[in-house]
RNA sequence: GCCGCCUUAGCUCAGUUGGUUAGAGCGCUAGAAUGUGGAUCUAGAGGUCCCCCGUUCAAUUCGGGGAGGCGGUACCA
């Protein structure tokens, strides 16, 4: 036997961006979510649910000019070698579910579903690489009545999670706004675009002098790292600049008509006055959004901002964000870039994928992980208030039936409750054990109460209180704080007396 | 991907201008006290000083490379 050679350990270590949870973020995240759900529901959504794993191609994550998906996505090959991707949204699982029972869903189909997503990049605070997000969807519905729903409910949602008003805002746009100014200032190269929204996405984190740089040259960052931008000139910067930083509606209005001076619009095929798509954005915003935004009285909460573009190339009208305005900072105190927590917009195209015929749908996502843990670092997540089991201590060993039955009644009664499964020998263990574990009482029936026919009931939460005053040992022995003696057949009914349990009890039921 | 900072006990962190035995607090284990959780006291366990290569009589410390963590930035469906 080789004595030196010791067995090659397996390293115990997580991958990066995915996390254990703990039982108190389970809690606070069921919550989260049952909050969620049932403003969902209130709003007449149903649940579906969707696979963790799609075909490649149905999430539309091929690399171009490649026969490999995305490197965003995680990805593996069947056996039949088809790629198959882990989801990065419930949006396309979605639209492929509609595309597959098209024929047996009643449009205008509302529904919400909620799940893993899994993003192979880099992580960062509140962001993972696997993460929970909680979707709504209106399937069949053309109209902007549609959208200022899931607006609504948005904010809706956002106040059922405690987030007072004021303290988030949903922000509004339409996609044709911008489509329109690129249009009439002659960008008109996809990629371009794309750089020209995504610079716009960072406005506020850069502020305006950084949005320029982006859309015209580049910029550099505090790192010495350069990020090249959109490549507009001057005049075509600034058009876009003051359309974004216009603010709400009137003031838009005058800047794009400004725009059409400016560039004399878009011609028609005739060379005639063209039909200017941000004209029927600001229609669409003024004649039919915010009529139904006032008379709801969601005004307040939710806002016009022309600078709210969201990244994704598929949004084809309105678009909408919900935004925290509080400060969120990391464990070491410092101030964290958080960004939105949930997103949205009308997808009219990405049904059609499938099915070659336009369906339009309108939906929005909350970032559930990401919502949490910017909670979580603002300590603004509900205690947890499940008190821990009673621990029924195992005195003697030829007795422990009773004990379990004592746990049983206990059950039967809705009160958390364990006998103890450790080495019973030591009797101090049991109570430490009891302790650390945060019960709110231990039983104790050992010989003495056997031959008197009662039970000790420890009220550790009563006992804890008074250990603050008591320094020796000797009067802590003495005083046995918390402790007191009823008969056998009181049990349950002493503790549901304890005021954690009472309490508890009453919010359950 | 790029830039910066970081990595020493279970946790939070000292420390070594390159030297023999690497420390503290908390936590953990045991005892004082064998039927009483807390507090107190005593003792103890626990380390590849992230990994590899190099320089050196000697590396946890210096140099190079790598990994991991944090933050920023890019990408973000």
């Amino acid at each position: 036997m080789a004595k030196n050679k010791k067995p090659q350990k397996v390293k115990a270590r997580l991958i990066r961006g995915f996390n254990d949870r703990s039982s108190s973020d389970i809690r606070a995240t069921d919550e989260m979510m049952d909050k969620i759900r049932s403003v969902f529901e209130l709003y007449g959504f149903d649940p579906i649910e969707t696979p963790f794993l799609e075909y490649t191609d149905a999430l539309g994550k091929f690399l171009p000019d490649s026969d490999r998906p995305n490197e965003g996505v995680f990805s593996l090959q069947d056996e039949d070698e088809q790629w198959l991707s882990m989801r990065y949204d419930l949006t396309a699982p979605l639209a492929r579910h509609v595309a597959q029972n098209f024929n047996q869903i009643n449009m205008p189909y509302r529904t919400f579903r909620s799940g893993w997503v899994f993003r192979n990049e880099k992580p960062g605070p509140g962001r993972f690489r696997q993460f929970m997000q909680f979707d709504a969807d209106i399937v069949g519905a053309p109209s902007v009545s549609a959208d200022a729903e899931m607006c609504m409910m948005m904010a809706d949602t956002m106040e059922a999670l405690g987030i007072k008003r004021g303290d988030y805002v949903i922000r509004v746009n339409n996609r044709k706004v911008l489509d329109g100014v690129l249009q009439a200032i002659g960008v008109t190269e996809e990629g371009q675009k794309l750089s020209v929204l995504r610079a716009i996405d960072k406005l506020d984190k850069f502020g305006v002098e950084g949005v320029r740089l982006l859309l015209g040259e580049g910029r550099k960052d505090e790192s010495g790292d350069f990020t090249k931008g959109a490549g507009l000139d001057r005049a075509q910067c600034s058009a876009v600049l003051k359309v974004v930083g216009s603010g709400a509606i009137p003031k838009l209005k005058e800047v794009l008509d400004q725009v059409t001076l400016d560039t004399g619009g878009v011609p028609d095929e005739w060379g005639g006055m063209g039909h200017l798509l941000y004209d029927d954005a600001v229609f669409e915003i003024t004649e039919e959004l915010e009529p139904l935004l006032n008379s709801a009285g969601y005004s307040d909460r939710i806002k016009i901002d022309p600078s709210c573009v969201r990244g994704l190339e598929y949004y084809t009208g309105m678009v909408y964000e919900a935004e925290l305005l509080f400060d969120v900072t990391n464990e070491k105190g410092d101030n964290v870039v958080f960004g939105s927590v949930g997103g949205g917009g009308r997808y009219d195209g990405l049904i059609k994928r499938f099915t070659g015929q336009a369906v339009p749908a309108t939906g929005f996502s909350i970032g559930v992980s990401r919502l949490m843990s910017a909670l979580k670092n603002l300590n603004r997540l509900d205690e947890n208030a499940m008190p821990a089991p009673v621990v029924v201590c195992v005195m003697d060993k030829s007795r422990i039936s009773e004990y379990q039955k004592m746990v049983g009644e206990l059950r039967s009664a809705g009160i958390r409750a364990e006998m103890y499964q450790g080495n019973p020998k030591n009797f101090g263990k049991q109570l430490q054990y009891a302790d650390r574990r945060n019960s709110p009482a231990a039983i104790i029936d050992g010989s003495d109460e056997f031959e008197k026919e009662i039970i000790q009931i420890k009220d550790l939460v009563a006992g804890k209180q008074a250990s603050k005053n008591i320094k020796d040992n000797e009067t802590w022995k003495e005083q046995r704080p918390g402790q007191f003696e009823c008969k056998r057949d009181d049990l349950v009914e002493k503790i549901s007396a304890l005021p954690a349990i009472k309490a508890w009890l009453n919010s359950n039921g």
